[in-house]
DNA sequence: TATGAATGAGGCTTCATTCAT
DNA sequence: AATGAATGAAGCCTCATTCAT
């Protein structure tokens, strides 16, 4: 059994039980049992529930990240960069229902309000995607294909949409396929677009 | 004192305690002190906490619709009620941050899965706003001005962005205004139409 | 309207409630809600509920005692006189479930306790039938009628069988009618007799 | 510490609390503190207080069961068998005040209700004492050794003086030894027979 | 390193009693 | 005299965390 192949048990746990049940329905042992470990065994890999709970959004971002830039240079044209982030989201959320819903109550969890209040300072350069689509933003305002609006309303623009379908895709109220997508991920370029 | 002056004062200390701190920050005894009342005075006005919660959030659904349909007719232009509709969200949660925080919440939390769970039934006909965009959209779709999607998918493109803009503009990411506004459903409308 | 009007209501609000739900299912919002009065007036006509539910209980020994004298008399010959009264018992019983329910529930409560206590001292001249029995023991004892057993002893003989019956035939488990009421009868007689 | 100590400790700390002070003397707090544990290891052992409640009554009935059992064979004289049973009840409860306390405020306690509505079905066939009592008031019905009575009112005539007695007993009315003991079951014979 | 029994603070709710009207 | 809204102590239960094994 390798080293760290109890932490890597307890993440699996918090991210399944929080995902389907919400954190109401992960009590740490609740966690611990669907990990297969004893509960104390948590606070041997984590100083508390609150540091599981924020080293798994974490991660889930840089799963995230690292499958957008899969494929994605700063070479490619301008509006098929853009595309490819908005559809590589999606996609990564419509495949990875689990991390999808995770993130959403974490995002509308005490534990997001803490996280957001903690990471605010550096917001732009923690480490995600950030950089990416700030980057992005900045070359395409800058080359006047894009409007000419803050960086926020621009991810704004071109997320919120990508949000909100990967839910409705999970929670069962359509069904995507690579048509839509692609029509989804042209309306946000439109959205955008000069 | 008028008669359900205490119940408004629940209501109200519930909104403001959820909204700055979370379900996690409202306890029972939380919300009678903010409200100024004994905590047993809340089971006078409300079966108990899940009813208050519940009622709270039909109260701010009701407040949105009223203010949507304020100046809105179906004699007006379409991409007139489009872009009324988009601002109309947009500004009643902007100058109603609590009730904005309050509603994100209330819908990730197990309140929200409940009520929906309880709710789903005659959901297009619950007498919300949903029947105003499910009309909205069937006119608009059948006469080839907006793109030939799913209602699901048109509200997600439509009202994706405004939640994202909202919650931005309410933690303090970015100061909206007139113009800016205007632009935003500008955009929307961009994403919408064909 | 009587003056103690309310008082009445009271009272009997209190034996159908406790009689049918228990003290659990007797608070005293119901108990005022049952007699049509406001919770505040019960404190009008008793100090407390502990006063209203023990004053309650001395009118129903008062109601018993009445009941029992009725036709007894001391003439009478010793069988027929303890006939009468094992029989009266049972009858007023039977036909006053509901006082038999609030008996019962009284003594096997934290209010029939506390009674206890406070009536522990001259006890046998409470004024109620207690002193009946006594008499009629003292007599029997020094006729060589029936056994030379304590007082306690044969009181516990001729009614135990008849509350364990009353509660049976209230509880639905066996139907009593004018012929098993006289075997009954009999057989306590049996269990004394010499 | 043996494995189930505390469950023990439990068990034995709410049969004195509430023997000692009813069920309204036996809140969760006081009944751990009285075991020497804390509040929530009740929890532990019990899925919650009625359970704990209804779990410690059945064992006391098993408890009974034995005791009756005991020496007690088929082959027995029918008076001797008779006998035997009414004594050994009697002697149940007078060497175990505790327990005769706990199960009198158990009957006439919501708990008592609740169990005897589930407990209904298949109540003389639950291995407990009642098809010893009913076996042996069909045989002596047969035999017409005893009275041609409906068993509940054999059953109320044997044992409704018995549990009399062991309160009267316990609460120091009346100092039992065995004579008296052996009097008193002669009694319930004499109240029986033919 | 891992366990899981034990802890006790804190959450929701009930209800006897009070008091302004 | 009567009301009934308001109170707040007290009850049951959950769960993050600790610690002896």
């Amino acid at each position: 059994m390798a080293k760290d192949d109890k932490r890597e048990l307890l993440l699996q746990a918090t991210l399944e039980l929080v995902a389907k049940q919400g954190f109401h329905g992960a009590p740490c042992a609740a966690i611990a049992e669907h990990a297969g470990v004893a509960a104390g065994t948590i606070y041997r890999y984590f100083d508390n529930k609150d540091v599981l709970i924020n080293e798994l959004y974490l991660t889930l971002e840089q799963k995230i990240t690292t499958a957008l830039l899969e494929g994605y240079t700063l070479e490619m044209p301008f509006r098929e960069r853009f595309l490819h982030l908005v559809k590589g989201v999606l996609k990564f959320f419509i495949t990875s229902p689990l991390e999808f819903k995770y993130m959403e109550q974490f995002h509308h969890s005490p534990y997001g309000v803490a996280f957001r209040r903690d990471h605010m300072l550096g917001q732009t350069e923690s480490g995600g995607s950030c950089s990416i689509y700030s980057e992005l933003f900045t070359q395409g305002v800058a080359q006047q294909v894009i409007k000419d609006l803050p960086h926020v309303l621009l991810f704004d623009l071109a997320f919120g949409p990508i949000i909100s379908v990967a839910r409705n895709h999970i929670l069962g109220f359509i069904q995507l396929d690579e048509t839509l997508i692609e029509q989804i991920a042209e309306a946000c370029w439109d959205s955008l677009k000069r």
